[in-house]
DNA sequence: GCTGACAGAAAGATCATACTTTTGGCAACA
DNA sequence: TGTTGCCAAAAGTATGATCTTTCTGTCAGC
């Protein structure tokens, strides 16, 4: 009964139904019924809200009670909000707002990565476009390791960017596209354009081309949004 | 002596002494030496100790003890670890960092607000960049003024993107602004072309302009880039 | 009828302590 | 030398008590 990571458990539970919105804004709960609900200690239930209201999602005062904040107060870029949203009712929202976050973040870290990055990085790059590009070439563009080689090669661009900001979000590149995938929103066959943007690109970070690199890292990305999301206007 | 915001208190105390490798990686602590320490309770060191786990910075295991964990496994996005660090000997690492992932934002920010801002949002873009613009023929870029409205502009920007990734930087944002005006980095006079282009980016997003819009963004945090920090080659 | 001071209570904040579970290390043994 | 099993250290959890803050209602005074 005891000792079997309550914790943990009872922060994913609570804090997903605040995610889902099935405990809204505003809503006020008390120590003594959260330990009752979830039946654990206050101990516990105090930890586990304490960690909450470190992300920015509840809010507790004295003679009160722990309050629900509004989105907005939540910090975005915790990774278990994130978690939490894509696998709950803000999925498809939260994807789109990854996918925007990585059309900024992608150009920039591959600029930094032609002026930063180390010679053995640089080859790696190298080597997984040109294995992305096989794969893709032999219509596996739906196989499981077209995803690992794709991921991989995000990740470590972002890693090359020698960022730590931008590094840290190869995690949720990494959830980007594993949903896409998982939505069968990937072709078997990848556009050719994207691969060979994605190859020019690791070459222009090995010859130390920044503008270049961020071109073509651009390239990339404008490709992503105009395949997933509805941002594809332009007036000019 | 007791009730005054103990535990924000001893948070800062320890997470900052850990941003600022004062307690290196692999260091281990037990939570009664932090009890002995801090001259609290163990139900407050523990609820410390669990939201510095949850922000990367430490772990906690049995029979071991409190473990603090290398930086890259740390949330770089995190409010406070941010402050930490900008408060610590890493200030002049994280304004870089934070500055390098302005660049990446803001133009994609600029290009989403086109598309997405309401009306009333428009407009005050249009304003702040206006004032902005007389502020710096004035000769007032040092101004508290000028850094106000320049943060209010830059947040509104964010904000108007409707991304809840990207409006979460407006903090990070003002900090990088304050940085450079403290720092003594801003010149009396802004570049003219540094005003228009503030201008002509909040005139894109108000005719609804995306591609001009991110441009001119893109010129803004190019300036920036080239003013602020060593990632100036182009081999272009 | 309105204002303000006061009292009481509700609920979190902190403390102290006891018990449970895991696990790293060491010693005995094969 | 390798393996097994025991022990103790330290976190994990639970509980009861007390302190502090702050909301709420009430009553006196104007």
């Amino acid at each position: 009964m005891h000792g079997v990571e309550q914790h943990s458990g009872v922060l994913d539970r609570l804090g997903e139904s605040i995610a889902s919105g099935a405990r809204a804004p505003g809503t006020v709960l008390t120590l003594a019924a959260l330990e009752e609900e979830f039946g654990v200690s206050r101990t516990l239930v105090r930890e586990v809200v304490r960690v909450l209201e470190s992300m920015g999602m509840v809010e507790s005062r004295r003679r009160v009670g722990v309050t629900v904040r509004p989105p907005r107060d939540w910090n975005p870029f915790d990774p278990r909000l994130i978690r939490w949203r894509l696998g709950g009712p803000g999925r498809d929202e939260q994807l789109r707002s990854l996918t925007e976050l990585r059309t900024a973040i992608e150009p920039v870290a591959a600029r930094l990565a032609a002026v930063r990055a180390d010679a053995p990085t640089r080859r790696r790059l190298v080597e997984l476009a040109a294995r992305l590009r096989e794969l893709g070439e032999a219509r596996r563009g739906r196989d499981p390791e077209y995803l690992e080689v794709d991921t991989a090669y995000h990740a470590l661009l972002l890693e090359a960017s020698g960022n730590p900001m931008l590094a840290a979000l190869q995690g949720v590149v990494a959830e980007v596209l594993a949903g896409r995938t998982a939505l069968g929103l990937m072709p078997r066959s990848p556009d050719p354009g994207a691969l060979e943007d994605h190859e020019a690109t690791a070459s222009a970070v090995a010859t130390g081309d920044a503008a270049a690199a961020e071109a073509r890292a651009r390239a990339v990305v404008v490709e992503v949004l105009e395949g997933v999301v509805d941002v594809t206007e332009d007036t000019a």
